[in-house]
DNA sequence: TCTTGAAATAACCAAATAGTTATTTATGAT
DNA sequence: ATCATAAATAACTATTTGGTTATTTCAAGA
């Protein structure tokens, strides 16, 4: 039997199976997801991501870790801990929401993880560590800005976090069924500028005192 | 051929594959979905499933349809417009809250549903006239409180009601890969109630004038 | 009581799907 | 050069899956 000619990089081929991967799990889901449809897409042989991740579903829990590791790294060279404390806040709130806009699959994939209780990164050591350090970020901020007098004080760094990219992701993840829920385009630039301004509002007037929101209406 | 004893109640029947579509879709999605699952769960001939419904996404489309309106009717009979905006406010936020927290399936459908870009319900005049009047009483609720002069003026009815729902949608939505990106129970009794509680505090200092958050601090 | 249409049962099917077996071939180390 | 190993190709399969065909039975109205 004569074979097709073959050019052998193990890497390129990874890369292109998790690349095609990662499309097709965020466009369909784990369960709506089809491997021949990866394979194709990867222009590979399906026998190949088998050959390299074993199953569809540890092909998944590699997507995922993937995905999280690249927003953290990305969020992480921000360097907040180097700017003033609103302006920080001000910038991962802008740096969160265009992270999001510019990575739809994040969403959806993060999504699907979860409708699957998370069993694919539950035991990834390196991912916990990212994150802790993600959190620990946050806290330093607070307190920060709290010695400062510009931030409120013992603010949960945790339940700021999970509003703060809340008001970015719960407004794109739905953004098709919010659509019809309020009756309006919610994706035009306009549209995508004013939830930007809005969310940065809602962050700073929860995390500033009173005392500087005052002076910030600058009466 | 003799066949089994029949029990004839179509509404019944309807009835329950609905309620064992809504479980089934919920626990995996449109795609991880399985018509034979369903059919066994509600006690009844997959046959039937055809018979009412038609095909699978015309079944996954009722019961999206039915969620939403089940909750939009929950929310109305809340009546908040005879309460003073504040109190409504917290109202609202408690009510929300605890609806996710009792209806988990409407998250994970809501999410599915988004996945495949609200296609289901795109053209359902029902729902649409249940939401139009949902982002009118958050609007009326917004100018009942600027007249009292207690909310700021001319916020916009429909970023309030996103921030305020998805302060709990995103964090019940996203709990499993949450619990690992911050190392922290999330869904304890306690971080349930901080939660509720932080969410009511961010809406109320983002709703209220600077000057009646100063009044309810105290000083 | 008879008729008829809808409700329910039972068995089946073609296509899709995750995963496998078998084979060939490039390449780097010896 | 050759050999061992991993990379790649090709073809196949057992099962699952959404949907259908064929048949039976209940029950309401004439």
């Amino acid at each position: 039997m004569a074979f097709e000619k073959q050019i052998r990089d193990p890497e390129q081929t990874k890369l292109r199976i998790l690349a095609a991967a990662k499309v097709e799990f965020a466009q369909k889901g784990l369960g709506g997801a089809r491997v021949d449809v990866i394979a194709t897409r990867a222009k590979v042989q399906k026998r190949m991501m088998y050959h390299y991740f074993g199953n569809k579903e540890a092909l998944f829990a590699r997507v995922i870790e993937a995905v999280y590791s690249d927003f953290r790294d990305a969020e992480a060279a921000l360097e907040i801990e180097k700017q003033e404390p609103i302006a920080a806040l001000q910038k991962l709130v802008a740096f969160t929401w265009q992270y999001y806009l510019e990575n739809p699959e994040l969403i959806t994939l993060i999504n699907s993880e979860n409708l699957h209780k998370a069993k694919h990164i539950k035991n990834s050591q390196a991912l916990q560590k990212l994150n802790r350090r993600f959190v620990e970020r946050m806290r330093a901020l607070l307190e920060r800005g709290a010695t400062a007098g510009i931030f409120r004080n013992s603010l949960d760094p945790v339940q700021v976090l999970i509003t703060l990219s809340g008001g970015g992701f719960h407004y794109l993840t739905n953004h098709h069924t919010g659509e019809i829920v309020y009756g309006r385009k919610l994706m035009t630039r306009q549209a995508q500028a004013a939830r930007l301004q809005f969310n940065t509002e809602t962050v700073l007037r929860l995390v500033c005192t009173t005392e500087q929101l005052l002076k910030m209406e600058g009466t």
